[in-house]
DNA sequence: AATAGTATTGCAAATGTTTTCATAAAATTA
DNA sequence: TAATTTTATGAAAACATTTGCAATACTATT
């Protein structure tokens, strides 16, 4: 008596319900057109009977692709990652690509870990948040000659293709804004920078506007707060107490400004009125607050979309150089600014 | 001459390189103790110097396990999905998983065909959101006997192992909250409902706990909104005009709250002064929010969490019943309701 | 020094599929 | 009706690993 291991149902047992080959189970998969209707048939109603389920992995392992994309992240958790992820995916999806997802906590080292582990998947393609990573990853990305994209910044000179917008002009421009308000007291208040060229980027685009139209921000104007609403909101009401506070804050993202915006409400401090806030990013939500939010677009939607587009593309190898996309961004000037 | 593809390096090339053979390739990343610690250094040299990057396809072959675990949900583009794909990722990758993860934006069918997709990769185990799930799903993973749990809700006769909290409590506990506050004239402001049992059961318990307390909401104090704060807060705008407004309102979760209170402020209408309103959820950011939101809180990291050591203990066969764990909601009142 | 263990290693079979090549059957043409 | 082409199928090799078994090389014991 042949031994069969109960629920294990693999081409050969199809192939045998169905009275044929393995091969003839295997075409019926992947080239329906060579083989015939009638046969294809009794195979589909034992494929069914049996619940006999593919094996990707088995697949894989002819040079076929895998079918999964690698997308790594700094975390899910953050409402603008949320977005751009969904959009990526859903790109992706719509391709036929399953995602496999990681996430490493802003740390370059970890995240080495797990694009390795994203290459032992074989995936056919891995997407980056950002252009910052460690110098193994690049080598290891290219050596196995992934197509990769970076997502998020762009860099009209980076080493792997990307699709963003640039961080450095978003900063600029929610300086500058301030700026034509004739603000000269103007507080930063960013997340720490580690392992994160993103913020970095705006803070530098922010000091240089500044710089340039005279104004200094001292140390004691620069704050730094988690990306989180609650931490902002406590490190800001921490500073809008007392008589000598900033006319104006710019924030290093739309949460942190969110957060600020509380923060001032809590103190009794009115925005626009007294103190102008600017955040960037443009998230969900930060038009409809109260008052509605001032700050920069940075087009996630349209962003993921377009990055999974070409992580198909590179795929399918339609796509062989390197390719840079970039989205501007915009400034949005709502309720939060004001003129001095 | 031996034909050798650039870059394919495999365990074969690793062994040649090592002076070994495959099979000791293979120990000395499956079971290093077997192999002598010498022969392992100059294996790991070889591994090293060719960039050989082991292939889990191939190992999932052997019926060892693939190292990933599907996530299924209806969208990550939600605050609360975020914050538990979060905590659950973390979880799982923390026990050396990776997640496979895909969306099916609320349609069932598409559920079924992404749920047997991630069954084609051979996942060690599924996590999906919720239990309202196609027969069909049910039968596919009960017949692949494959670890499962539903995320999110609690019900004590789910069919598959759960970890969440009763939707349906929650929303006798926002029901209740306005009860005592002596509110007679209440709207609700809840999402659509189909494949969104969340949300059903939440305004079934809300519901029964009004007709117990003699309160009737008739059809014209129910109003339907998506999921964003945008749509929420238009929908709300509208209601609020007029004299003929509910003295509080009952959303079906905090995003909606959110947008009713944004509306609010846009309406002149004051909160809580003139208007109470309740979410479900507590989601990042709802209580630093001003007036800061009283809600239901359901602790989604918490959820995330066990949810993620369950399914690993499912995986590793160290639990082998369908195991419920349930998590209690909490009522947070907060500043955004005052009694009648 | 002989024996019995024990620690290492290699060989070969097995894993679930795809694909090339060959063959058989059917359809078309002369 | 025979020859030719087309269509449909199967056999077997290939893919990159793991693992049971057998063989060999050490160690410890007497």
């Amino acid at each position: 008596m042949v031994r069969k291991q109960a629920g294990k149902v693999d081409i050969i047992a199809v192939a045998q319900a169905a009275k044929v080959s393995p091969s003839t189970v295997s075409r019926t998969f992947n080239h329906p057109d060579l083989v015939n209707p009638a046969t294809r048939k009794k195979i589909d109603r034992a494929v069914r009977r049996l619940g006999y389920i593919r094996n990707r992995a088995a697949q894989a392992m002819h040079g076929k692709r895998s079918g999964t994309v690698g997308l790594v992240v700094p975390t899910i958790d953050h409402a603008i990652f949320a977005e751009l992820v969904q959009s990526f995916s859903e790109t992706l999806e719509a391709a036929g690509f399953t995602i496999l997802m990681t996430s490493h906590g802003y740390d370059l080292e970890r995240e080495y870990a797990v694009v390795r582990k994203l290459l032992e998947h074989r995936v056919d393609g891995v997407a980056l948040i950002g252009l910052e990573h460690s110098e193994e990853t690049y080598r290891m990305l290219e050596q196995q000659a992934l197509p990769a994209v970076a997502i998020w910044n762009f860099d009209a000179s980076s080493k792997i293709s990307c699709v963003g917008a640039q961080n450095y002009v978003a900063g600029q421009m929610a300086a500058q804004h301030l700026v034509d308000l004739a603000h000269r007291d103007i507080g930063l208040v960013f997340p720490d920078m580690g392992g994160n060229d993103r913020s970095a980027d705006r803070m530098r685009g922010a000091l240089g506007v500044f710089a340039a139209a005279g104004i200094d921000i001292p140390e004691t104007r620069r704050w730094v707060s988690p990306y989180s609403v609650a931490q902002a909101k406590a490190v800001c009401a921490k500073l809008l107490v007392g008589p000598n506070r900033p006319t104006a804050l710019l924030c290093g993202n739309d949460v942190i400004a969110q957060g600020c915006i509380y923060a001032a409400a809590q103190t009794a401090v009115s925005v626009p009125a007294e103190l102008s806030v600017v955040g960037i990013g443009d998230f969900k939500g930060s038009k409809e607050m109260e008052p509605s939010l001032t700050t920069v677009r940075i087009p996630a939607r349209t962003i993921g979309e377009k990055a999974g587009g070409l992580i198909v593309r590179l795929i399918a190898g339609e796509e062989t150089a390197l390719i840079r996309e970039e989205f501007p961004t915009e400034m949005m000037v709502r309720g939060s600014t004001l003129g001095r």
